[in-house]
DNA sequence: CTGAAAGCGCTTACAG
DNA sequence: CTGAAAGCGCTTACAG
């Protein structure tokens, strides 16, 4: 139709139920001011000319776009296509968190490096924006303070830190670092491996490690230095890691990954050198992705909760947007055993 | 500082440049018809109020959102969180395809059963739709019909049918089953399953049964009734399907999944009744998600170029805006193989 | 309960 | 090359 006479507007509904144009609006906004059978006429036009509000239109007029942006980000940049699954399960939680609050939802990769807080929200496209990645969080803090400085909305999924610009959701990585820490220990395991950043530029990767040592020391060991080695979130930097990790010849019993997707790298690493998983090394991960149930063996993790997390984001952010107040939450993880760690 | 001064319009930095409303914006669409010094003048104020313009007013005016809306649906509705990995990897490619062509993305699930044809272009919010999904497509179909009669933009992935409405752009299906057949007619395997849709409501894997049974049948051998169990893209669908396959008791020596969920829960069912892959059963599967590398064994597969799907989807709908020529396009598929369908 | 009118922030003929 | 003016399609005080 459309295609032939142009779309319809408000002024032609208006039009044809005999009623002004602002009375037409009032009963699309559900105006309680407006007789009931005024009300039944004006629909009865919208419907038959199949009229639908322009939204463009009245954002502009109310200020508001009932639209959240997404921005996704990872440093490195992943090849193609290849983004890390955890945050693929957030956005479905998120795109379905903002369904359900009839809200729509931009989704956009950016480089930790773009200028990312430039955008969304100063061209009135969204009311504010979830930011969601890793990357090193010494260069994104300051974009954070800059965001803050602007008086952008935003909430961000990552670690809950104190004096952190912004208000954040993300899981308790220290707990989720615990519920490792114990579990390996339960196992008679002391000498626990770590691949990961460990340090304050990666605060949720370091909190996981700090959780477990927590836990180990309540059993009388604790995490080593030697046998802690850096690795960003994927496949390659877990087998790198590990085969690194071999090289020094330090003994270890078990392997505490800081995401999933290092936990496989590893456990290839070490299979393709003749450790046997779990009898010669317990390997745990973080996330729990769809790949950690079918990697064999199927890959101990903890879980984090997408979909409450998701709708936390979603529902907090609006909460912002409509100035109300908001404080940063932290969601409890869980533990799933599977067999790299248990043996029988 | 937006949440202090309120923001800055075009008017105020025609002001603070000492031009007219109308000279900002044509400098900032870049129109020719400026002079060089004004055009400094003007960059100059932008730069120093941190001036975006708005762009629903923008796009108000220029009846062009410069968005596109991406839909998503699956019949039945996957559980929480759970989407297809597949369409999961598309979404990652057509997210950047559209950042490559300065446009931005609005992403949305969908029941197959909701109304959607009815939102996101009617409210002028997206230039156009893409619709990716799984679904019986004669439920589908009518959809399209409405959408094509509607006047709506749209470019569809899926099964390149003739006398579609619309346009598709979608993986040559039927090379993909050609390519799977002659892979396991070259491994001496002539007794293969099939597991998933194999009919007219599921065009996709339809094509996909087609084109191994053609492959066979240059070999002497075919596809046959008794060997192929209906299953939606899903690991259990695939573990229920190999069940009821085993439970008829006909010899097979292969199995063609209709997708890799498929054939990861099916191989999980052959293995836990004593089936060994690929010994007993060679299995190969559709899509080379990523866990299909993580299997195991590691998952033979077709592999869809997801990042050229994305690219093409975006491109044809944006032609499609622009009211030029388009056609449907099938790419083609590669085979990846790898240890479930290769001995040693 | 309803209408006339102003205005959201742009873009683009039109006139110079 | 530039400005004044109309208008995109709504929403919402204001007056009745």
């Amino acid at each position: 139709m459309r295609s032939k006479k142009s779309r319809s507007t408000s002024v032609d509904i208006a039009h044809r139920a005999g009623v002004s144009q602002a009375t037409v609006s009032r009963v699309l906004r559900g105006s309680p001011l407006v007789n009931p059978e005024t009300r039944a006429r004006v629909l009865e036009a919208v419907r038959e000319l199949n009229y639908k509000v322009d939204h463009r239109a009245s954002s502009l007029r109310t200020q508001r776009s009932g639209t959240l942006a997404l921005l996704l980000f990872e440093d490195p940049t992943p090849d193609e296509s290849h983004i890390n699954p955890f945050f693929l399960s957030m956005l479905g939680s998120i795109t379905r968190a903002c369904a359900r609050h009839r809200h729509d939802l931009l989704v956009s990769f950016q480089q930790l490096s773009d200028d990312w807080h430039a955008d969304y929200e100063d061209s009135m496209k969204a009311d504010g924006l979830i930011l969601l990645g890793y990357g090193d969080y010494m260069a994104y803090r300051s974009k954070l303070e800059q965001l803050v400085e602007h008086g952008t909305h935003f909430v961000r999924w990552g670690a809950v830190l104190p004096d952190q610009p912004g208000i954040s959701i993300g899981c308790d990585n220290f707990q989720g670092g615990q519920l490792v820490g114990e579990h390996l220990l339960g196992l008679g395991r002391k000498r626990v491996a770590f691949l990961g950043h460990a340090s304050n530029h990666y605060p949720e990767f370091f909190d996981r490690y700090r959780g477990c040592d927590a836990a180990l020391q309540k059993g009388g060991a604790s995490m080593h230095a030697d046998l802690q080695v850096d690795a960003e979130s994927s496949e390659e930097a877990g087998y790198a890691a590990a085969l690194a990790l071999m090289e020094r010849g330090r003994p270890f019993d078990a392997l505490f990954a800081a995401s999933d997707l290092i936990a496989i790298g590893a456990m290839r690493a070490l299979v393709e050198h003749g450790r046997h998983v779990p009898w010669d090394v317990a390997v745990v991960g973080f996330d729990d992705i769809p790949m950690a149930r079918v990697a064999s063996p199927p890959l101990t993790s903890v879980i984090q909760d997408t979909s409450r997390a998701g709708e936390l984001l979603v529902e907090t952010l609006l909460k912002r947007v409509r100035a109300e107040p908001v404080d940063s939450v932290m969601l409890p993880p869980s533990l799933v055993v599977r067999r790299s760690s248990t043996v029988g």
